[in-house]
DNA sequence: GGTTTGACTTGAA
DNA sequence: ATTCAAGCCAAAC
């Protein structure tokens, strides 16, 4: 079966920090996750902590779209550890507002389900300013 | 091996 | 609204 995506899929991760690190290359651009939504994603529910861990540790930032998780309320978590300028800059280069408070999650939250199947009628995903 | 830690979350004071 | 505390889980020491 095509596997769309040329890195390891979530389900053929064998390690939890593998399929931390492939559920936030599926995040979209220009939308964002939370700790605990990644978390769970990857099968371990109540680790958000540990995904930030690991996000911390990871060397291998680079092509890894590490910027569009954020912590429940929105807010940039990596503000404790410096890295919070590079941060939101970066997600303000693919179109998401970042306020004092940090990202709106109803706006900007990603909803796996309504990128596999749209419903058909209502307002389709309110992104755009 | 066990112990400590943390880019979190949630609920209560 | 803001601050405090406890819980949780995988990785690093």
């Amino acid at each position: 079966m095509p596997t769309p995506d040329p890195a390891l899929s979530v389900a053929e991760a064998p390690t939890f920090r593998e399929r931390v690190v492939a559920t936030v290359r599926a995040i979209p651009p220009g939308r964002v996750a939370t700790y605990g939504q990644v978390a769970l994603m990857a099968g371990a529910p109540l680790a958000a902590r540990q995904v930030g861990g690991i996000l911390s540790r990871l060397s291998e930032l680079e092509g890894l779209p590490w910027q569009r998780v954020v912590n429940a309320s929105g807010g940039i978590s990596t503000h404790k550890i410096g890295a919070g300028q590079l941060q939101e800059a970066l997600l303000r280069a693919e179109g998401v507002e970042v306020g004092p408070q940090g990202v709106d999650v109803g706006r900007y939250g990603w909803r796996p389900a309504a990128d596999v199947a749209p419903r058909v009628s209502g307002p389709a995903t309110p992104v755009e300013p």
